[in-house]
DNA sequence: AGTGAGTGCAACCCATCGGTTGCATTTTTT
DNA sequence: AAAAAATGCAACCGATGGGTTGCACTCACT
């Protein structure tokens, strides 16, 4: 007798690869890139990164599987922008978690004052 | 010139180990059971799960290393309990990035409106 | 004292990951 | 048309990750 909000076995199939993907230091120093100077190209972030081109374009395409990051053409050049909406699971997914342990907190609290 | 909350690379290498750590199915789904479920030893957990008792026991250490978790001997058992401080610690993450973002958007809209 | 439950330790396996190098391909640009 | 920029593709490599099996060890219980 779960909660519709409760973490079901499909919720954590689903959130498992998104916090993969958050899970590597070169990745989320891309996504702040990207948050903070906007729109930019695989070679431009390459340029700030100490990692070759190839190894962020390998982290971009893990990033834009797990839905944080999308990438548009733009003549020769590939654009890649933040995807917010994606980041927001996330936070939802840790905030279910975080209530799980609420509510078992406050019914051991009745337990034991009872 | 960063702003005291925003994603400095010693932040982000905090942060990469513990979204790693949540970045499994089978560990996200020992968290919910040491939420809901409350301090429970190994056997125990393993025995909700389909792999064995050392898988759990290696994904159960992955997890304490990053501070999700945290065990304390009792006899013969060990008991593993759930650690919601550093589940903060990664929502607090997410909202700095997620901070980081609304503030560029602003800004942008205050440099088209201008 | 001896049996069994609960753990710990170590070796091993295979798949995936992060990273590299080298070269081909597509667009600009002059 | 030719050179240069931006990217794509593929092979390869070492390390790590998730999982297993087998066995030793510690502590409880009768």
């Amino acid at each position: 007798m779960s909660r519709p909000e409760a973490l079901s076995p499909a919720r954590l199939k689903d959130a498992a690869p998104l916090f993969a993907a958050l899970g590597d230091a070169t990745r989320l120093s891309l996504l702040v890139s990207l948050c903070a100077g906007g729109p930019l190209t695989v070679t431009r972030l390459s340029g700030q990164s100490a990692v070759s081109r190839q190894a962020i374009t390998k982290h971009l395409e893990v990033l834009s599987e797990a839905g944080l990051v999308k990438s548009t053409r733009h003549g020769r050049e590939r654009i890649w922008t933040f995807e917010p909406k994606r980041l927001e699971d996330a936070h939802q997914y840790l905030a279910r978690l975080s209530r799980e342990w609420d509510v078992a907190l406050a019914s051991l609290k009745a337990f034991v004052e009872d």
